[in-house]
DNA sequence: CGCCAAGTTGAGACCTTTCAAACGCTGTGG
DNA sequence: CCACAGCGTTTGAAAGGTCTCAACTTGGCG
C-alpha cells in the first residue's frame, strides 16, 4: 500500500532509493525545523495513521485532538476565508508537524490534505507536554521556525517575479528533499499546477509558463510532475537579480 | 516625552482619549493574541525601555537577550534577504510581543523599529519560563496565533486586488485599535505609504491610488496619515466580491 | 475505447508597475 | 520670520507583467 510512493521510505532508509521527492531553497535563512521533535518521540508507542492521496487528515473547524508528525508522504495545509477564498499555506514533508497552528484553540485552523500516500504519527499534546520535559520547548522552536518560514515566503511573494517565485519554490523543495535523503536534483511534484500557483500567488497558467521557460533556458527538465534540476547554480542565479522594491 | 503621541496611553485609560490610533480587520478569523501575556506579567518589576520614532529596538543578527512586550506605541518588524530585499512582516501595537520569532535562535531574525514614540517592557525569557508556570503555554499560544495572522495576510495578498488589500488593512487596524480602547473610526497611520505597500505587496503609488479612490467613493477621508473610516460597512462590502481564484 | 482531470499554449485585456513631475508638510538656517 | 531643502505624498501617462478566456494535448481510469 505504501510502497507505491517513492517518498514513503523508512527512516533509516536514507540513500536507499532516492527516487523522486520534492522541495526547494527559499532565498532566506530557514533552519531545519522539527527534527528535534522526531527524535524526541521516536521511542514512544504512538498511534499510526495512513492516508491515501487526496484524503483529509483534518479540516478547519474540526475539533482538535492531537498533533500529527509526518512520517512519510506529502501534505498540503490550507486556510480558507468565509467568502470561499482559499490559500495553501505550505507543503509538508516528513518531520513536519501538522496542527501546530491551532495549539491554543479547540479546533483546527486549517485543512491538512495528503497529496500522496502518507503516514503520520499521532502526538497526544497534553500527555507529551506533561511527560516529556523538552517537549514544550521543542514545540516553541518549531512554531518560531514556522513563522520565519512563512515570512520567507511572504518576502518571496512580495518581491520576486513569477518566474523567480517558481525557481525559489523548486530550490526550496530540492533543499528539503536533500535533507531527507532524497535526490535534490529530481523532484516529483505531488501538487497540481493550480496548487502551486495558489501557494505562490500566481495563476496556474503562469506557473506552467514559468516552468516551460525555465526548460527552454536549459535549467530544468519538465515532464508533467517530474522535474529535473539541470543547473541548480543557474537557477539560483535567477534569484540574484530581483525586482527592485523602492 | 511620551504624551506627544495619542497612542501612548496608560492601560486603564481606555476610553479616556481615543484620539487617533491604527489597525484594521483582516478578512480572516484572528483572535486577540498576547493579552494573556500582558496580564501574566503586569505585576512583575520589569525593565522598561522607551524609544523615539525610527529608533531600532533590535536588528536581525543581533544577539538575542530578551523578548519585549509593547506597552505603548507602534512598531514594524521586517526581515531582509542577503540580496537586500526587504519585507515588513507586521505592524505591532500594545500587547504584541517582539522577538518571539527567534525564540529558538541565538540572535534576532528580524528588525524591530519604532514608528512612533513607544515603550516596551523587557521579558527575560529564561527567568520567566522557570518562574511562571503558565508562561510557556501562553507563549505557544501567541506563536500559534501569529502564524494564523500571517496566513491571513498571505491569503489576502494572494487573493485580493490592490484596493481590497488596502481595505483589509484599514479594517484590521481599526479592529485592533478598537480592542485597545482607541477610536476604530479615526486611524493615524504611523507608517509611510512605502511601508504599507511593502507590507501589502504593492507599490507605494498603488497604495496612494487605492486610498484616493476609496475617498472618491466616500468610504474614507484621507488627510495625509490621518484616515477616517466614514463607511465601515461599505468598506467591508468591498471585500465580499473577491477576485476569482480558479 | 472514451471520458475526464490536468497540463500546455496562444492572444488579448487588465491591473499594477514604472517613470516622471508637482505638491505639501516640516524643520533648519539665514 | 521667511526661504529653502528634504522627505513623503499625490497624480499622470505609458509600459509591462499577469491574468483571463479559450482551445488543444496528454495521460489516467472506468
Amino acid at each position: 500500500m505504501l510502497q507505491s510512493s517513492s517518498q514513503v521510505a523508512d527512516p533509516p532508509a536514507i540513500g536507499a532509493a532516492p527516487d523522486f521527492a520534492g522541495s526547494a531553497l527559499l532565498p532566506c535563512p530557514r533552519p531545519v525545523s522539527a527534527a528535534g521533535i522526531e527524535s524526541l518521540v521516536q521511542a514512544l508507542p504512538l498511534q499510526h495513521r495512513r492516508l491515501r492521496a487526496k484524503q483529509y487528515l483534518f479540516r478547519a473547524g474540526q475539533r482538535r485532538q492531537s498533533l500529527f508528525l509526518i512520517h512519510a508522504g506529502f501534505f498540503k495545509t490550507c486556510v480558507l476565508s468565509e467568502d470561499g477564498r482559499e490559500k495553501i499555506t505550505g507543503f509538508r514533508l516528513r518531520g513536519d508537524l501538522l496542527g501546530l497552528d491551532s495549539l491554543d484553540m479547540a479546533s483546527y485552523a486549517c485543512d491538512a490534505v495528503a497529496l500522496d500516500v502518507s503516514e503520520v504519527r499521532e502526538l497526544p499534546y497534553q500527555q507529551l507536554r506533561d511527560s516529556l520535559p523538552d517537549f514544550q520547548d521543542r514545540l516553541a522552536s518549531v512554531l518560531a521556525s514556522e513563522i520565519r518560514r512563512d515570512w520567507g515566503w511572504m518576502l518571496a511573494i512580495g518581491t520576486l517575479s513569477a518566474e523567480q517565485r517558481v525557481v525559489a519554490f523548486l530550490l526550496d523543495l530540492s533543499t528539503r528533499l536533500d535533507g531527507l535523503g532524497f535526490s535534490p536534483h529530481r523532484l516529483m511534484l505531488r501538487m497540481t499546477r493550480a496548487d502551486l500557483g495558489n501557494f505562490l500567488a500566481l495563476q496556474l497558467e503562469t506557473v506552467t509558463r514559468a516552468l516551460s521557460h525555465l526548460q527552454a533556458l536549459g535549467l530544468i527538465d519538465v515532464a508533467r510532475r517530474e522535474i529535473r534540476l539541470c543547473d541548480p547554480v543557474g537557477l539560483r542565479g535567477l534569484l540574484g537579480t530581483s525586482r527592485t522594491i523602492h
